[in-house]
DNA sequence: GCGACAG
DNA sequence: ATCTTGTCGC
């Protein structure tokens, strides 16, 4: 038994006390962006990182990870599942990120701490969550709402609906702004996170074709 | 007990 | 997420 919910659920209420939902001005403008994805073959897990340039709207670089693939996907616990291989993919770019932009929600969570704001939190960078459904919550109009709050924006991209949440160290009107920023084709995901998946999605393939 | 449930 | 071909639509 590697994985504990009840212990997990305790490391995500505590650590959610770190999280900020505030960008902080000292730290600059957002440029450099990492997409960060995971994709699944023959019992492995494949990370992948894309460093985008939103200025030029340009990828700059890519990297992959390969580990075992250890946790099973339980609903409120997915960063326990795919943190990891998102790290591992995450030091082989050589450049370091403004942000990261992740596959997964923010504080639009149970505990208000789902994969993109653990990334935030454990790596202390400005992070993004970015998914293509909702985990927690109600929707009125374009926002989600969790105990009267709002802690996600959904965007409509073509016929592609994309949740934004804050990850960690920025405000929700500025990671809506870059996740809009990041927008090149349309019913596609943000640039950063459109070429991560294709990235760990690509790397997946070629293990299960046993190059 | 029943329904919901990121990837 | 992954298993999977063709098919409908812009």
């Amino acid at each position: 038994m590697r994985f504990n919910a009840a212990k997990a659920r305790r490391a995500q209420a505590l650590l959610a006390r770190r999280v900020s939902l505030r960008s902080d001005p000292s730290l600059g403008r957002i440029r450099l962006v990492a997409g960060l994805d995971v994709a699944y073959a023959g019992g492995r897990a494949f990370g992948a990182a894309a460093l985008v340039d939103l200025d030029e709207m340009r990828t700059l670089e890519r990297a992959v990870s390969s580990l075992e693939e250890r946790v099973p996907y339980i609903p409120g616990f997915l960063a326990f599942r795919e943190a990891g291989p998102m790290i591992s993919a995450l030091r082989r770019l050589r450049a370091r990120p403004d942000a990261i932009m992740v596959n997964g929600h923010g504080v639009a969570h149970p505990r208000r701490f789902g994969i993109a704001s653990h990334l935030g939190v454990v790596l202390n960078v400005r992070s993004i969550g970015v998914a293509r459904s909702r985990l927690v919550g109600s929707e009125a109009g374009r926002s989600v709402i969790l105990d009267g709050e709002e802690v996600a924006r959904i965007l409509i991209n073509g016929r592609m609906r994309i949740y934004v949440s804050v990850g960690h160290g920025i405000s929700l009107d500025e990671a809506v702004g870059i996740v809009e920023a990041a927008l090149t084709r349309r019913d596609s995901l943000p640039l950063p996170l459109q070429e991560a998946h294709e990235s760990a999605t690509a790397a997946a393939r070629s293990l299960a074709r046993g190059v």
